[in-house]
DNA sequence: GATTAATGTG
């Protein structure tokens, strides 16, 4: 029967060879010779059923599998039927070659369906079989090999390339450049660009790009001469993109703009590619007026790209309500769909403004839009930065754990998140992990260790990371010494801040404004003002709206005529219209008890109000005793369509706390919980059990507290917290009750908070005058030493 | 063959 089956196959009538098959299993076992027609008889009938008839028979003999030809032909037959996922089964099934255009098939199906991994599995396992692909196959799996990562197997194509004679075919060879470039590897990029014998205008772009990608700005530069003196190539969009990038990130303003000026010549000054990326030189390079008129003039057809530019500028000169107004503008074009980078430069506007509603709403879009952010790790970070600044502290730790490859920058965000809430210890945690992991750490890593070391006052920590940072060689980073420096001042060590300031390489003004702002935190306030005229008369710095806000915060402690002296510096420096200036100036006369003074500049409309100026003056109202007023002013605060947010709330409860209004006090107290839905802090617990204790005692207090729960209509809040039990200790040093306070203090340091504990208590005995109780817990903790009341012996001096 | 992005000092 078996040679009347081939010769229906052969006649290409299909249905009866199958028939004829059929009534042949039912007799005896058919010859594997038989096969090879079977399939090609389903391979053109319409259906798959017969097919997969004769496959799952093939399976069940045994032997027959996918061998020789049979193999070959059953892929075959699943290629031609579109069934790609039966015919990598198959293949990866198959011990022997099969034909090059069948591969290419499952490269293609492979490429489009399943992993780069995969496509590479497939080519190794046909070179394998010694089946030669064609010169498109092989260019997916070059670009497989490029988003694998792995120098070792990208060696594997590259050998392949040169031991085939496909090296001298210019796309292979670009590809390669590409895939190494992609790898970091411009060592191997180079050596590649330089044997393709017939070099076209895309293989000087991906060497060119590929140095602009690895920030090796010169390179760039040079290649673009030697690429102008080449023979008949001109550079196109894709050379100039790169050499406006470049010229941006390395602030060339005068080789962007003639580049700019060769365009212009060129007529190419409209593409709108081309024109994103003069803005964004521009905007780079610190010269706004000429961005900004390239933006309106030129870009007439502006893209996402474009846009998404226009964010980033606004975000990095801190302008957050400009860069969230662009970012709503987009959401509301009709054409125009906001991608990962819009969403990874608004995200820090918006935590910079403290929108979580915003925050969480483009997480959402972007679980929707499946955008995978696991594997993005710019736009995770970005995301686990923005829930941190907003307190959201879990939400960040649970990002971390789900982002595939943190990098150094995931790493220190989570770092700068656990300093930004209080939580210290967890982000030394991080870093030990960090370097036990052997991350790579950046100058910014070591700028978020100083900041933890100051926020917790340890000058051991601080000493150790200080050493660690010469070790490494970041010292000599200004960034880096000015963090230092800040830290040295906030452990209280003005010696250790001054012996690095007058031996730093490069200075600037935040340099001396760290200084400035150090001293006035310890209570130097005539070694901060001495500074403070010798930044002026030595150096010629123009004192900013931060020399300023420093200045005044210190002179607080020191006299009230101070204030009204530098109320006359912030005129004759124009510093007036700054928001922050004149929110620390209002603070400042409040404090004084100039309540009048504070009203009139806040009511005056010559700087924009924010929600920090109203919070300011609620509390103002507060201190000076005037706590209907606040309660007013809350009223009016949320006509003017502003959201109380948690310092509102701290400003309301100090000042009912200040006032005595004990029953207004709760009700604000439950309207943040209930209808704000705000956690609520330490700082807002102080006011509560400040009242509680003015009512009936701190031992009453204490009792609440140990008993459980605060309880109001509709929540529960858990009384038994470290915030809790650390806003008590917090009570008891303004009451001096050491008594409860030590009880305090017992409860904190079983709930493992060992820096708050420890930073409390000190303060607890240094405000009793126990200076040997508060050293011995600051030698426990850190550095031993005890600020004696800060300010009062360098008043002295 | 390609342009735009995240973390940080006062």
């Amino acid at each position: 029967m078996n040679p009347l089956i081939k010769s229906f196959c052969q006649s290409r009538t299909y249905m009866r060879s199958l028939f004829l098959l059929k009534r042949l299993l039912h007799i005896s076992k058919p010859e594997i010779s038989t096969f090879p027609s079977i399939l090609k008889s389903c391979s053109s009938l319409p259906s798959l059923d017969a097919a997969f008839v004769n496959h799952g028979y093939l399976i069940k003999s045994g032997g027959f599998g996918c061998c020789g030809n049979v193999g070959n032909d059953l892929l075959w037959m699943y290629v031609k039927h579109e069934e790609f996922r039966d015919a990598y089964k198959v293949f990866e099934e198959m011990p022997i070659r099969c034909s090059g255009v069948v591969f290419d098939s499952i490269i293609h199906w492979l490429r489009l369906n399943r992993t780069y991994e995969d496509v590479v599995i497939a080519f190794e396992k046909m070179v394998k079989f010694c089946v030669f692909p064609s010169v498109q196959s092989l260019c997916h799996v070059i670009r497989a090999y490029s988003d694998l990562n792995s120098i070792e197997r990208g060696h594997f194509v590259h050998d392949y390339v040169k031991q085939n004679g496909f090296d001298d075919h210019a796309l292979i060879m670009n590809l390669l450049i590409s895939m190494y470039v992609k790898m970091g590897r411009l060592d191997l990029a180079q050596q590649v660009f330089d044997k393709v014998i017939h070099k076209d205008i895309v293989s000087w772009n991906s060497l060119i790009t590929g140095y602009a990608q690895n920030r090796n700005w010169p390179k760039v530069f040079y290649l673009f001469l030697c690429l102008r003196q080449a023979e008949n190539l001109v550079p196109n969009v894709v050379t100039f993109l790169a050499l406006l990038s470049s010229a941006g990130h390395s602030r060339e303003v005068g080789i962007g703009m003639s580049i700019h000026g060769y365009l212009i010549c060129m007529g190419l000054y409209l593409d709108v590619q081309l024109g994103t990326a003069i803005f964004d030189m521009y905007a780079k390079c610190e010269r706004l007026d000429y961005a900004q008129i390239v933006f309106e003039k030129d870009l007439i057809n502006k893209t996402l790209v474009s846009w998404n530019a226009l964010i980033a500028t606004y975000k990095q000169k801190g302008y957050s309500q400009e860069a969230a107004d662009v970012y709503e503008r987009i959401v509301m074009e009709p054409n125009v769909k906001p991608d990962s980078f819009s969403f990874a430069n608004v995200l820090p506007a918006y935590a910079n403004l403290g929108n979580i509603q915003r925050i969480k709403s483009i997480h959402c879009v972007i679980i929707k839009r499946a955008l995978g952010m696991e594997g993005d790790v710019v736009l995770a970070t970005a995301m686990l930065d923005a829930y941190g600044k907003c307190s959201d502290v879990k939400a960040s730790e649970l990002l971390f754990a789900c982002i595939h490859h943190p990098n150094t920058a995931t790493w220190n965000a989570l770092i700068s998140v656990y300093n930004l809430n209080n939580q210290i210890e967890n982000g030394m945690i991080i870093f030990r992990e960090m370097v036990r992991h052997k991350v790579l750490l950046d100058p910014i890593t070591m700028v978020t260790l100083f900041q933890s070391c100051g926020q917790m006052g340890s000058l051991k920590q601080g000493n150790m990371i200080h050493g660690f940072s010469l070790l490494k060689g970041f010292y000599s980073h200004l960034i880096v010494g000015n963090a230092l420096i800040d830290m040295y001042m906030r452990c209280g060590c003005t010696k250790g801040a001054e012996v690095f300031f007058h031996s730093m390489p490069a200075e600037n003004i935040v340099t001396w404004n760290t200084m400035i702002y150090g001293y006035m935190k310890v209570g130097c306030f005539s070694a901060g003002l001495r500074l403070f005229h010798q930044m002026q008369s030595e150096k010629e710095y123009i004192p900013d709206s931060v020399t300023i806000v420093s200045l005044l915060q210190g002179s607080l402690a020191i006299s009230a005529s101070y204030v009204e002296l530098f109320h006359a510096f912030i005129l004759k420096l124009g510093l007036a219209s700054e928001t922050l200036v004149m929110n620390t100036l209002i603070d400042s006369f409040a404090k004084i008890g100039i309540i009048e003074k504070a009203r009139a500049l806040f009511t005056q409309n010559d700087f924009k109000k924010d929600q920090s100026s109203w919070n300011i003056m609620i509390a103002g109202y507060g201190l000076n005793g005037q706590g209907t007023k606040s309660s007013k002013l809350f009223a009016q605060m949320q006509e003017n369509g502003y959201v109380p947010d948690s310092i509102t709330f701290t400003s309301l409860l100090s000042s009912c706390s200040h006032c005595g209004l004990i029953e207004d006090g709760c009700k604000f107290f439950d309207l943040m919980i209930t209808k704000y839905k705000i956690q609520p802090t330490m700082e807002h617990w102080t006011c509560i059990i400040d009242m509680l204790g003015r009512a009936n005692g701190l031992e009453e207090a204490y009792d609440v507290i140990r008993s459980g729960i605060y309880q109001n209509s509709s929540k529960c809040v858990p009384l038994d917290s470290i915030a809790v039990w650390g806003a008590l200790l917090s009570a008891c040093r303004t009451n001096m009750n050491m008594k409860v306070g030590e009880l305090a203090g017992q409860k904190l340091s079983k709930m493992k908070s060992d820096c708050l504990y420890h930073s409390l208590l000190s303060n607890l005995y240094s405000s009793n005058k126990k200076w040997d109780e508060a050293t011995d817990i600051r030698r426990v903790f850190g550095d031993g030493k005890v600020m004696k009341k800060p300010g009062l012996s360098s008043l002295k001096s």
